[in-house]
DNA sequence: CGGTCACTTGATCGTCTTCAATACCAGTGG
DNA sequence: CCACTGGTATTGAAGACGATCAAGTGACCG
């Protein structure tokens, strides 16, 4: 198990980067947003509600009313779900651009964390859905949301229930290396905001395994860790054959 | 790991039970098709084809083009995705009325497979395209069946990732106590139409664990088993307070 | 009846967990 | 400048849960 202490990460992107408008946003392009034509982007700016929440800030609770749908523009935020003597599932990270909240039912299904210092704009369920009666193109484009993600719980899924703790970590090393935030200077190096507990309750292993087989993975030629927030990949076909199971 | 020789698993629902055409398709009050008002239900005839499979048929194939979405309408079926290797993971299974194919991707991200006989509606996705833009009430449909998927696979992840053998036996069986084909005369007692293999390759299990852990289970007091394909709950409390993790 | 196949049960093994100690890193204050 | 502190990460040793290997049981069917 895992103490959830709320600690200092470095911070990866500057949250107040952007101004306060979603003419300007840059998560705009990104996001489901752009559903909304430049003509009426005054429409959702008005609805928008910019909010900001510090590493460790708890934002969205799992049973809480589901009563806003949520937009993330800086900064990186783990969802998870608890059992109740206090085991975690980390379901996913959301990075800039990724929209949160959908669900049918009237609670949210998941809590979900600032990682580092994260800016999000908060929409209520009851505007967003005469928005969406106007613009049909941004429920098509929830559904494209919804359907990405399922896709992603699917692979995750598999990751869970068959991979070794080798290919999982190969799988999410993979993963970060493509969506995460990658160095400037040098490709296939990219920063870890989540910390070692967080991988492992994302991978559903323990922290100790996860530093272990990290440190496996080193050794073997695969990867190099600079730091421990930052990893380079030396032999990304090979990484991904392991994260397929081809190895 | 487990041999996938199609077998014949007793039938649970007749499937030629029902006309074939939408209008009086048993299926049609429980899927996304009642978003279709009934005086255009000719238009949802027209593209809709009936189709059979056997049990063991591979009718979707994970990374072939994505040409039609499926409607079940008698039968249950498996959905999975595949390692190199041999190792299965079992998405889900779905039952009279659940929809299959959402994908933004142009191929599908998963297989399925019949498990007993199937019965489902075959649509091109193409043609549904249109009638999406015909009858937004379908695309919020669509959207309501994502959502409710995925908040299904994150619950699937927390039993993947965290939850012991126990546990997620316990949860299955709830899961199947709520949304199985019940027996008529027993409350709290139902039909597996799915195999011991495919219970294991659910839960990420083998077939020995489950197998174990159901007798287990059995001499606990928790559940009967009638016969290999028919449980018989007990203790229904206890036995979600085991599902949820809470002893 | 004999054969097949799914399921059950038993014995042993291995991967990952648990428990525990140590190393590391950043921040703070002497 | 360096010792001290709190928290994270790494490493080591022992243990457990589920996997694997193997044998046995039972149901269905030709």
């Amino acid at each position: 198990m895992y103490a959830y202490a709320p600690s200092a990460r470095p911070v990866v992107l500057d949250p107040h980067g952007a101004a306060n408008t979603c003419a300007n946003c840059d998560a705009r392009p990104h996001s489901v947003c752009n559903a909304v034509p430049d003509a009426d982007i005054a429409r959702l700016t008005a609805i928008a509600v910019v909010t900001h929440a510090e590493p460790g800030t708890t934002f969205i609770q799992e049973g809480d009313p589901a009563s806003h749908f949520f937009n993330i523009s800086a900064g990186t935020v783990r969802m998870y779900k608890l059992l109740p003597d206090g085991r975690r599932q980390i379901t996913g990270f959301s990075g800039v651009g990724h929209f949160l909240g959908l669900a049918v039912s009237d609670t949210y299904a998941f809590s979900a964390e600032a990682i580092d210092h994260v800016r999000f704009c908060k929409f209520s369920r009851a505007r967003v859905r005469t928005l969406l009666d106007d613009y049909p193109a941004m429920e098509k484009r929830l559904l494209a949301v919804a359907s990405t993600e399922l896709v992603a719980a699917q692979d995750q899924m598999l990751l869970l229930g068959r991979k070794t703790a080798r290919e999982r970590l190969a799988s999410f090393l993979m993963l970060q290396s493509r969506q995460g935030v990658m160095c400037q200077s040098y490709r296939h190096r990219f920063a870890l905001p989540m910390s070692r507990g967080d991988i492992a309750d994302y991978l559903g292993l323990t922290i100790e395994t996860v530093s272990r087989t990290l440190t496996k993975l080193r050794s073997d030629g695969f990867i190099e860790i600079p730091s421990a927030t930052e990893i380079a990949i030396r032999a990304p076909a090979a990484l991904e054959s392991l994260a397929t199971g081809m190895a």
